[in-house]
RNA sequence: GGGGCUGUAGCUCAGGUUGGUUAGAGCGCACGCCUGAUAAGCGUGAGGUCGGUGGUUCAAUUCCACCCAGCCCCA
């Protein structure tokens, strides 16, 4: 006969790989998602990671919380094909590749060769796939890793290209300028990336300097600096049209008298000498007004008042620092860029690559640029322009390689101009589902309040070439975007090799092809690289090779219903498939979104590997098992804040949740092996299962509806809380409070009813073997997306004996809430009844009874929250939970109970205003008679303070304290007195008890079997004697004892003398062979 | 420097949208109970100026302002 297997404490890591196997052998990640065939499809987009790093522990949260939807969508009944990923190109793979050759320039990189540099990135960018695919596979994540997309991979590559080409189309692609940080130390643009390494705390100049104002003598906008080099190129002022400007006059100790224009708010900070305020005025009125230049390098380019050199009202200006008069050069500042291009101001930029000054300035010719600070600096004091000269300590960047300052500088690139679509934008977002909402409304949605055009070029070597060409004929500004192979071969014709498999679309092969444009010129790729992150939100078309292939695949799965990543993906991934989807598509690209946070070490600390906290996957995979990992990080606490990750906190999971399941299971193993329980009968309908099974069906369903509103939410820590609170009660109520149900055994049945905790009839067995059979099947499946491993195995493990519905977890449907089998107020008078017995346990450690003591009677105080009708339906589980013989009511007004009162002061309140106070300080001290006269009328009158004041019925709230002449105790709203009066015939059934535990220890000393037959000898004091004598068929029966004889010398296999209390007790036990039992 | 998130018991977290005088849970700890789930189970207890300051209010952990700390994003 098929047996229930009960195996030793579970080795968690054993156990999935016993389960990995077996998915791996019946193929059920395949037939998961084959069996679905013909049903709703449930989309997911796999973010692809760069697989030229090692996986950290924070990418098993990201994919704990990917997998666990797409479990969930499955066994739902949908669809869910998962498409692996790897994103292969951009900075990281070449900085490592870099690392690796010991390049340290662009033009070391060029030297040694953009082929074979390229061959290198594609060799490295899958460096650690093997360690990546082993690890998504061990921690359960399903997806299909035998066929990935690959970014760097020319079916890729050419959607790629032809998303531009649409974006070119649509005439949203654009050549301009982007300010970007320049190091002329090692001659390149940097990525924002390699900036955000290089800050550094730096020391600058911060100069004040005077601007003769044009016609008017002495006069001087007073501007500040930090970068006295830009000086040189200063192109206009600017003011805040709607801030406050004064004019003063003042004595320069130096200079003499002389007129200041600057912001009122600042003045105190800046100027240190007395001063006279002789008008004041709105930044606006000084717009338009034209000042000298200070150096004339450029005077010939632009006409001073009219080009360039006047003021002009701009919104960045601010009164946090400085004069509120801010000197512009466009071409170094990304502000000053923007403000500059609005206005068409010219752009002076007398700089060359290397950083130094050319010869257009021949203050500071030949001059490092940040070494020109000192030379201009002490120029313009020297004719008088130098104001004030301090210093400043901020952040600057610097070259992250080599250390040396870096320059904003305009450099040419190709754009998307996202920001005609920005409203369009906004407007998708908005019906975007955000886990949680804050990150769409806010850190998202503001960046996309404040788009900026798309900047896709990059000056670099490994990435998807932009497929733009140019002609290079003088003067031309014709340029075609390529959006296929095919078009490219019509344009470059015998240039590309016949067979397309030999097509390679990166550099340097694309930088080769050319041809003659219809203006005569030859038509050239430009040198640019596009942005990684385009790459990454093409993927929805990408990786189907759409639209030249799949597209049924691609309509089929776009958009996505569900994607997963972390926060900070909010400007990379989540940002470019939007902007891309909403460009080319006019769609979302993705329904809904779960923002994962960090992973933070035990003590709140990022992870790094300079720090050594960081936590090694595996090494936690071996050691607790990947379902108590994704559980942790599920149920701990919402993904999407930052998680401590402890061991701690995964042995507590372990032991705990994990650890009580698994017991639940043993538990009923044991005892279903024991009676043969297959679940070969009809199920049994609820409403004929005792109170406690219909409590946990009920709160199962609870549970289970609770669960599913709670992942229907893309909220997976309430589900896993409210799955986690289920097998609690599962546990520590209803498996307890069954015990006795289970060890009755076959033989005992027939005897009809004995004690406490005796025989019961088979239909309760039945009931309580059914009972908990559902529960534990029904958990395997709730839990069985967030622990797939553990589901499974429970799952198999109930379902190989009774033939189950599917072969594994993730084959079954998920459980349905049945609204029928729910029952609201039996589990709020269950919720009763474990407050009444653990008010009454409380009680009986006051008074040092222990539980084996019977105890006559308890008292409830009945009241509003305390009904007696509903009590009295829980009766049975309270008193033997507690083990009192009788259960009494008293009614909360009754004159036995004590009671103090409070007033109610969200009504009291706003009625009595101050006098609230006073009113409080009164109404506790009120005796028992008053409050029981108020309890009578509803009515009180107080004097309080010289003025009187009427009390209401609901005024107060009146709570119940204790009984005259019990001991009581009271826990919220149930009050509870326990009787505490042992007479002789209590006194012997706790005697009683007493032998039977002993008894019990002995069989278990002596290692027998649950169900061994026993024969019971034993000698004791008087009173022990003759309570074991009077309660002998109990006895027999809780420890199936066949025989239990006094003896004066008892004997056995087992033979103690036990002290209980002031009583003595000897006890042998002996094992009846089966036959011998047969025969009694 | 700008923006954002977080701050509640030793630890991990609820709660707080609607302010109400006794702020909860689990773990850990201590004590006890139970003993046919036993390297399990149950109960009780200790433990908190709800990050700080100020304001609004009869009343603030909750609303407002400022500040501090940690973290993230951006510059």
């Amino acid at each position: 006969m098929a047996q229930f297997d009960t195996p030793d404490q579970l080795s968690l890591p054993n156990l999935e790989e016993d389960v990995l196997d077996w998915w791996q052998d019946h193929n059920i990640f395949e037939r998961s998602i084959e069996e679905r065939d013909g049903q709703p499809t449930y989309t997911f987009y796999e973010g692809p990671p760069t697989a030229n790093g090692k996986p950290g522990i924070h990418h098993v949260l990201a994919r704990a919380i990917k997998d666990l939807f797409c479990r969930y969508k499955t066994m739902q009944g949908y669809q869910v094909a998962r498409k692996a990923g790897w994103d292969t190109h951009g900075l990281p793979v070449e900085i490592e590749v870099e690392e690796e050759l010991e390049l340290e320039s662009r033009a070391q990189v060029e030297d040694f060769g953009i082929e074979k540099y390229n061959d290198a990135c594609r060799e490295s960018v899958l460096e650690y796939k093997d360690l990546w695919d082993t690890l998504t596979q061990r921690m359960g994540y399903w997806v299909d890793l035998d066929d990935p997309y690959v970014t760097f991979e020319t079916d890729y590559i050419e959607s790629v290209w032809w998303l531009l080409k649409q974006i070119e189309e649509e005439d949203l692609l654009y050549k301009g300028h982007k300010i970007q940080w320049y190091s002329p130390g090692s001659h390149t643009v940097l990525s924002s990336h390699e900036v955000s390494l290089g800050y550094e705390e730096t020391q600058d100049p911060s100069v004040y300097i005077r601007f003769p104002v044009a016609g008017e003598a002495n006069t001087y906008f007073l501007a500040w600096t930090t970068t006295p080099w830009t000086l040189i190129s200063n192109t206009a002022l600017a003011v805040g049209p709607d801030l406050t400007y004064v004019k003063i006059h003042h004595e320069d100790p130096h200079r003499g008298p002389e007129t200041l224009i600057l912001a009122e708010e600042l003045l105190d900070d800046v100027v240190d000498e007395e001063y006279a305020v002789e008008e004041t005025f709105e930044g606006s009125e000084l717009i338009g007004a034209e000042y000298e230049p200070l150096y004339d390098y450029f005077t010939d380019r632009a006409e001073p008042g009219e080009d360039a050199w006047y003021v002009l009202g701009a919104d960045i200006v601010s009164t946090d620092e400085g004069t509120g008069v801010v000197h512009m050069a466009p071409a170094f500042g990304e502000e000053d860029y923007a403000v500059g291009q609005e206005r068409d101001l010219p752009l002076f930029n007398p700089i060359d690559k290397d950083g130094e000054f050319t010869d257009e300035a021949s203050l500071v010719a030949g001059t490092w640029f940040k070494d020109a600070d000192k030379i201009i600096t002490d120029d313009l004091k020297e004719r008088g322009r130098l104001y004030k000269h301090e210093t400043y300590l901020h952040n600057y960047p610097h070259d992250w390689r080599k250390g040396t300052p870096l320059m904003s500088y305009p450099v040419e690139s190709w754009f998307v101009e996202t920001t005609k679509l920005k409203d369009r934008m906004v407007e998708l977002n908005d019906t975007i589902n955000w886990q949680p909402e804050a990150i769409g409304e806010g850190r998202f949605g503001e960046w996309l309040e404040n788009n900026v055009d798309w900047a896709l070029s990059r000056r670099r070597y490994w990435g998807t070439p932009l497929p733009v060409w140019e002609s290079d004929k003088e003067g031309s500004d014709h340029y075609e975007v390529v959006g296929s192979v095919d078009e490219l071969r019509e344009k470059a014709g015998d240039q590309l090799p016949d067979d397309d498999e030999e097509i390679d679309l990166h550099r340097p092969f694309v930088d080769e092809l050319t041809w003659e444009g219809p203006d005569g010129g030859t038509m050239r790729r430009v040198p640019d690289l596009i942005d990684v992150w385009f790459d990454s939100g093409a993927m929805p078309y990408a990786q189907w090779h759409y639209p030249f292939e799949n597209k049924d695949a691609f309509e089929a799965n776009f958009p996505a219903n569900f994607i997963a990543e972390g926060v900070d993906q909010t400007r990379g991934w989540f940002y470019s498939l939007h902007a891309i989807a909403t460009v080319v598509f006019d769609e979302v690209a993705y329904e809904n979104v779960v923002v994962n946070g960090l992973v933070l070490d035990e003590d709140g600390n990022k992870m790094s590997k300079s720090k050594g906290n960081t936590v090694e996957p595996f090494q936690v995979i071996d050691d607790y098992g990947a379902d108590v990992a994704r559980w942790f990080m599920m149920s701990n606490a919402p993904p999407w804040e930052s998680i401590r990750f402890s061991e701690r906190g995964l042995r507590d999971l372990r032991r705990t949740f994990f650890g009580t399941l698994e017991n639940v299971y043993r538990f009923f193993a044991t005892y279903a092996n024991i009676d043969g329980f297959r679940f070969q009968n009809d199920r049994m309908p609820v409403e004929e299962r005792p109170e406690l099974d219909r409590w946990i069906i009920s709160r199962l369903h609870t549970t289970t509806q609770a669960v599913e509103a709670a992942l229907e939410d893309y909220d997976p820590t309430t589900a896993a809380r409210a799955v986690e609170d289920f097998v609690e009660e599962l546990s520590n109520w209803h498996l307890r409070r069954s015990r006795s149900r289970f060890w009755a055994s076959k033989k005992s049945e027939q005897n009809g009813p004995a004690g406490q905790g005796g025989t019961v009839a088979a239909a309760q067995k039945e009931a309580a073997y059914q009972t908990t059979y559902e529960c534990l099947e029904a958990t395997a499946k709730l839990m069985s997306p967030i622990a797939p491993f553990f589901g499974e195995w429970l799952y198999r493990t109930l379902s190989e004996v009774t033939a189950g519905e599917a072969d594994s977890v993730h084959l079954a449907a998920f459980p349905e809430a049945k609204e029928d089998e729910r029952d609201e107020a039996l589990e709020r008078r269950m919720g009763l009844a474990r407050s009444i017995a653990s008010t009454t346990l409380s009680l009986r450690n006051q008074a040092e009874i222990n539980v084996r003591q019977p105890l006559p009677r308890l008292l409830v105080v009945t009241g509003t929250g305390v009904p007696e009708a509903e009590v009295e339906q829980v009766k049975d589980v309270i008193l033997d939970e507690v083990n009192v013989k009788a259960i009494e009511y008293v009614e909360h007004s009754s004159e036995v109970v004590s009671r103090s009162a409070k007033p109610d002061f969200s009504r009291l309140g706003p009625r009595l205003g101050d006098l609230v106070k006073d009113v409080n300080q009164t109404v506790r001290q009120l005796d028992d008679e008053t409050i029981d006269a108020y309890v009578e009328t509803g009515e009180l009158t107080l004097t309080v303070d010289g003025e009187t004041v009427e009390l209401g019925p609901d005024d107060l709230i009146i709570q119940s304290e204790g009984i005259e002449g019990w001991l009581v105790e009271q826990e919220g709203e149930v009050t509870v007195a326990l009787d505490t009066d042992i007479t002789p015939e209590l006194r012997a059934e706790g005697l009683a008890r007493e032998g039977v535990k002993r008894i019990q220890d002995l069989r278990k000393e002596a290692n027998f079997e649950v169900t061994d037959r026993i024969v019971v000898a034993y000698d004791g004091s008087s009173q022990m004697a003759d309570a074991l004598a009077a309660h002998a068929d109990w006895i027999r029966n809780e420890t199936l004892a066949l025989e239990l004889q006094p003896s004066d010398e008892p004997t056995g296999e087992a033979v103690e003398t036990f002290e209980v209390g002031d009583e003595r007790l000897a006890i042998g036990v002996r094992r009846v062979e089966a036959d011998e039992a047969m025969n009694a």
